[in-house]
DNA sequence: CATGAATGAGTGTTCATTCAT
DNA sequence: GATGAATGAACACTCATTCAT
């Protein structure tokens, strides 16, 4: 005990503890509030209340509605695209495991968790604020989107995979987890759908394709 | 109820005529705002304006802006496909031609169409308007996605499809429906997307997949 | 009966009257509490509240807190130039009388009215606000010089002044007005200071000069 | 007592001087960003951050922006004429010179300083200050007008002004003074504007006046 | 004494809703 | 019925002031 007679666990003041953990809670209630009513309908008010804080404290953390809401995003989504890519980088797996890894992955981390509500929104007031969705775009959509033309181009390099356009491919790629984020989950969903399977029966779709084999004959390899 | 027992050409004299075509105005007015800018970025007097009439008289036909938005959504989704599942019954074409055409079809008179983004409205705003969820769930959702399970079905009855889960496959077949619809067109959207290719890619890859056959013997290339 | 049978002086409805005396009424209440309480002191609501509406009342006639002073300007002082530019041109008056005129007139319909303190305003306020300060520059400091600068070309195209340079003729000229504007008048002015006394003293300064005449002699008329 | 016990250079520790240089500090701070700013528009965290303490440090101090705005008024307005009255004495010059020389310094040592940054405040946001009015009225502009009353009376007495009436002439000399002060300079100004011109046109206007002499006889060309 | 995190009343501005005409 | 002038409750954001540390 270098310091004070009375050395509890509790060494920084109190205030001084808060400070560092007002963002982290801002953030997060933020998070919540945004996606439980949109952007252009939640109130920065709620967000402090939500938070303990009072509405001046929130603007000394974040200087306007829309940097909070950045700080948001940024927070819950852009980073986990930079950890994804290097995964990939060190994965030994089929381009086709990879693929099913990929994407089962964004479900379990951003698709069905509340980070999934933020898309839902961006994609919804995109007529307005057109700054946000400029930052959504690059931010988030683009990343996503090159990550799985990644691992497109991986499979076909390593003739997994037929020769496609591989931007295309990824736009078809997330086009499921789109439509999995919209779904309402839980009680308002539809009754008796799983994501999970519903993402098992995607995979093999568009990996094997829906239509018959038509008699499996040579074909000549992709030029 | 638009089509009256008596449809002569010209009976009532104009002004009333006026009087009993405002509620249709408006609607039509809104339905335009709505989809336009988001609920909560719409003005009721620019629909009021657009409709050409008076803020005050939008609030006699309509009790409030929420009260609008809801009456749009009922006139303007409801029975969305109700002639759609009769032509299916009457073509003779093959299950994969017809899940293209009935793809590209829904795209071209919904999802690209003032109706499609109410859709995305929907999904966008739902938070606000729970007693709509449910609505838009029985009108929209559900009669899409057995259309499609009807089809695969007859698919895989007649041996052109892999036998599959329908529900799910239905699923797989709405999600870059949804994609589609979810993402900006025109200026806003991404540089170079073309929806009509993107759907051709994705109908090319769910039909015959995007892995190579794992046996691969001769095949004639896909025309 | 197209006309009432009781023709009253007031035909137009009461709420008509009102929305065209409206803007009328704000621009004397602006007025007013603008000179009291500086620009960015003022709340527009208390504006609002001394012409008799509220706050929302306020904004449908003017666009922001700016405009509405810009309009107060232009009401109170810019028109008055124009007219003043017109009289000038008809006088006959020598231009040391027109001097002596513009400046008594200028103190009588402007420095000692709340117009007045409009200017006061613009001085102090200056720094901040570079738009309004813009503003006021050219709809009223330039014509207001230009306005002296006119009659002082005249005394020397007439060879009653001597040849100076008018535009800063024209600042001296002002600036008693400047200084008589700034001073506080009634109970917080300089008691025993008169307005009309110090004009008076100032004009036969300006125009003869404090110097008493060194022997008249012969001089050249000014080239 | 080469030593004097008490006022030594330096005998109290550097953080005791600081703690009683701090109001000064402060003061100094404030008269420039209120120069600069205007009451209303000037942030008390500007001024500490400017005196290198920290916005509650002001508080301990000054109870509130109000009392700090009087301070600095009081500081730097209260006897800015005590030593000019004693110089006058002991000139020599002629009483016109005397009169530019007088006008000339107050510009260069006031008016174009923070003190006539300070004087334009008092005047344009006087109506907030209703009780610092009188106090600026005794310490400046009384004692102003006086010292200039001095040197006309000096002027008429030795023959070289026509007599008028001193009092008035008084005002009418810091007529152009006040109107230089209350003019942005700088960038903000009247373009092509030059106050040393302006000072110089006037004093040749007050002391040989504007109109040409009435009986136009030979006389040297002013040199 | 000094700090700076926290506060909350206050600001200009917008817009759904009302109601006298 | 129709109008549009008027309203006032919100809202995002600011800043003088306080007070726990």
């Amino acid at each position: 005990m270098p310091q004070s007679p009375t050395p509890s666990a509790d060494q920084t003041p109190r205030r001084e503890r808060r400070k560092e953990a007002r963002p982290g809670e801002l953030l997060e209630a933020a998070l919540d509030v945004f996606v439980e009513k949109g952007f252009a309908a939640t109130r920065v008010e709620e967000i402090a209340a939500r938070a303990g804080v009072s509405k001046g404290t929130l603007f000394l953390y974040f200087s306007s509605k829309e940097e909070l809401f950045k700080a948001v995003v940024r927070k819950n989504i852009s980073g986990l695209y930079a950890n994804w890519s290097a995964e990939i980088d060190c994965m030994t797996a089929s381009s086709t495991e990879m693929l099913a890894h990929a994407m089962q992955e964004w479900w379990k981390h951003v698709g069905s968790t509340k980070a999934g509500g933020l898309c839902k929104l961006m994609a919804a007031e995109s007529g307005n604020f057109p700054e946000l969705i400029d930052f959504y775009q690059q931010e988030v959509e683009a990343p996503g989107t090159a990550l799985l033309a990644r691992i497109v181009q991986r499979g076909i390099d390593r003739s997994e995979f037929r020769p496609v356009d591989v931007n295309y491919a990824a736009y078809v790629l997330k086009a499921p987890l789109a439509f999995l984020m919209l779904h309402p989950q839980g009680d308002d969903g539809i009754p008796g759908f799983d994501p999970d399977r519903f993402l098992s029966v995607q995979v093999d779709l568009l990996l094997h394709g829906l239509a018959v084999p038509q008699r499996p004959q040579d074909m000549p390899a992709a030029s």
